[in-house]
RNA sequence: GGAGGCGUGGUGUAGUGGUCUAACAUGCUGCCCUGUCAAGGCAGAGAUCGCGGGUUCAAAUCCCGUCGCUUCCGCCA
């Protein structure tokens, strides 16, 4: 080891120490006589202070020529900064080194973007290009602190718990249920496929059948999806399964190991907890007061109902409609005719037929064609519902109850982004629970599972498969949190019968049950225990410990949206060769 | 597959028909400078305004197309 000391590591009481410290230089301040030089690693930054009247005329001279993000080594004695010119910005600020020997290890290029920012406004692709250079920014460095202390945690955690980490493998069996898979050719077998999984659901449900009872893993997973902020082509999981517990049980073990790591590095995130114990909401309840399934609790203005008292309204609209919901848009009431019908337009393009607008003055509630037909009673009804007060502006659409609910679940997230109603210091953690097991797809015309087809229903709800499938609700639970869905698990079945009966209500025959499911099916049939479990996704719990705004801030080295790493210049062709040895031809 | 936003010196922006021979900040280069820490001062280099076509006497600016990036919808068992 070639450093005595990091760079963040010196303090008043090191004065007069001989070090050796390494690292990049991350500006020079050149006095002609005098430099001064911040030299940055990882851990912090240090000043080097060149005094001609101390450092060799050659050494002297080699400093004057080095530049932003040149590596040197430098030798020195530790020296207390006179009063007036320390620094309390720096943790080292105290001190300063006075360099006798300097070694240049490289020089650099002028950086392509610069790197003592926190780099939000440079263009992200450049920085990815870039990114060993990106990567040498404070803001990641503490990024990537972050995600690995989470990680830990996790692992610790898991261990204390009794649990195991069993690595599952990356060649699997395409299963083509879900989401699109990453395929990979064997060279052994011509013409046949891997498939990278999209998680090890169904390998850490065998690990419960082989006994293992408490597995865990920090596991990769690969969808080949279209890309968002908070979603890669390859991501990392918590991946956790139990047999013989509850789903009272996962989610208190979740639930703690979260709530642990937001105290015991709260230094490193800042972040408080809204809810301990955390929120629960039902399904019903997340739709109906936030008309999303992964609400942003962080913030009211909560959807409420008045289609009862619009019923037999003399504004048409109201008295027509199926159903009549709205928000309370705190102190909008000054919005401008541009500012509503941009609100209106918002609520078209999420499907809502319109949105009616009312503004609520000192005077009461007015707004155009609306205001003048409701009744002082529909008015008082609206007031009531929202708890609206003078100022605020009402955003009401009437609809049937799904359009409504996700219009208004839309406009809710938009108002709250626009009067920042998030406070970006708070974690509001959540768990929705009672899902419904299946959903009808309008366009197969076929049940699909909501959450996986191994999620095991209510048991009350068993007997409703064949008569009400609509209305089985099953042992799922999500974790959201800001917004996000930051996890989802669920108790699943154990029993060959009802996984069969879950098959077959998707429209999968025997004959294809058992071509793709067959290694399940089989070990149900050999002693598996109840087992459940969830998966938190660690990309996006540590944006958002991290505060950042999307998972490529604290991925070392992310994929673009268009799933393409343009440091790499991947993903790139092969060559005939490859292709001919693993019996693949391209038809482009 | 669809919708929105963005694209101008290395970087980040301004400029939305003629005064643009393209501005500002920062970075970069050179010179001066012994207490700075976003050092300062002076001087300088650096842009065919993403690309292609069109309209016009005249296009960074208007129109059409195209490419790239990004956010969202679809998709994400």
């Amino acid at each position: 080891m070639r450093k005595t000391h990091t760079a963040g590591a010196l303090r008043a009481t090191d004065e007069g120490k001989s070090v050796i410290l390494a690292g990049w230089v991350h500006r020079r301040r050149d006095f002609g006589g005098l430099i001064f030089v911040d030299l940055r690693d990882r851990y912090g930054m240090t000043q080097i202070t060149l005094d001609p009247q101390r450092v060799p005329a050659e050494v002297f001279k080699a400093v004057e020529g080095i530049r932003a993000e040149y590596v040197i080594e430098v030798e020195g004695t530790v020296h207390l900064r006179p009063e007036k010119m320390r620094n309390p910005k720096l943790a080292t600020g105290d001190v300063e080194v006075f360099a006798t020997k300097v070694i240049i290890h490289n020089a650099a290029k002028v950086p392509p973007f610069p790197i003592d920012t926190d780099g939000t406004d440079v263009d992200e692709n450049l920085r990815l290009k870039y990114r060993y250079l990106d990567l040498r920014r404070e803001r990641m460095a503490r990024n990537l602190t972050l995600r690995h202390k989470l990680i830990k945690h996790m692992r610790d955690y898991m261990d204390r718990n009794g649990f195991i980490e069993v690595e599952t493998p990356i060649l699997f069996k395409s299963t083509p249920e879900g989401a699109r898979e990453y395929l990979v050719p064997s060279r052994v077998h011509p013409g046949e496929f891997y498939a990278l999984p999209q998680s090890p659901q169904q390998l850490k449900q065998l690990l419960m059948v082989g006994g293992i009872e408490r597995y865990f893993q920090i596991a990769r997973c690969f969808r080949d999806e279209d890309q968002r902020a908070d979603r890669q082509p390859e991501f990392t999981q918590l991946d956790v399964e139990m047999s013989f517990v509850d789903r009272d049980d996962v989610m208190a073990l979740i639930e703690t190991m979260l709530v642990q790591f937001t105290t015991e590095q709260a230094a490193l995130h800042g972040k408080r907890l809204l809810y301990t114990p955390f929120r629960r909401l039902t399904f019903a309840e997340a739709m109906g007061r936030y008309g999303n399934d992964k609400p942003d609790l962080r913030f009211g203005m909560e959807i409420f109902d008045v289609t009862v008292a619009t019923r037999d309204s003399q504004f048409a609209v109201f008295a027509g409609a199926p159903g009549v919901r709205g928000i309370v848009a705190p102190g909008c009431a000054a919005y401008t005719r541009k500012q509503t019908d941009e609100l209106i337009e918002f609520a078209r393009k999420e499907g809502a037929k319109g949105l009616v607008v009312l503004h609520h003055d000192p005077e009461g509630i007015r707004g155009s064609g609306a205001g003048a037909k409701l009744s002082e009673a529909e008015k008082a009804a609206l007031i009531a519902a929202g708890g609206s007060k003078p100022g605020d502006l009402l955003l009401l659409v009437a609809d049937a109850e799904g359009i409504a609910l996700n219009a208004l679940g839309k406009l809710r997230v938009e108002m709250g982004t626009r009067l920042k109603l998030a406070d970006p210091n708070v974690l509001a953690f959540a768990w929705v629970v009672d899902f419904p097991m299946f959903t009808w797809d309008k366009d197969d015309s076929r049940w699909v599972p909501n959450h996986h087809l191994f999620t095991a229903p209510r048991d009350e709800d068993l007997d409703k498969f064949e008569t009400n499938p609509g209305e089985v609700k099953g042992k799922q639970y999500d974790l959201v949190c800001n917004g996000y869905e930051a996890g989802g698990g669920s108790i699943r079945i154990h029993r060959r019968d009802v996984q069969l009966r879950v098959m077959s209500l998707l429209g999968l025959s025997l004959e294809e049950a058992y071509k793709k499911f067959g290694h399940m099916l089989d070990a149900f049939e050999y002693g598996a225990p109840p087992h459940g479990g969830i998966a938190p996704g660690v990309d996006r719990l540590a944006m958002l410990f991290a505060g950042e705004p999307n998972i490529r801030e604290v991925i070392a080295f992310p994929k673009n949206q268009q799933a393409a790493d343009v440091m790499l210049g991947i993903p790139s062709a092969a060559t005939d060769k490859q292709l001919k040895e693993l019996s693949v031809s391209v038809t482009l």
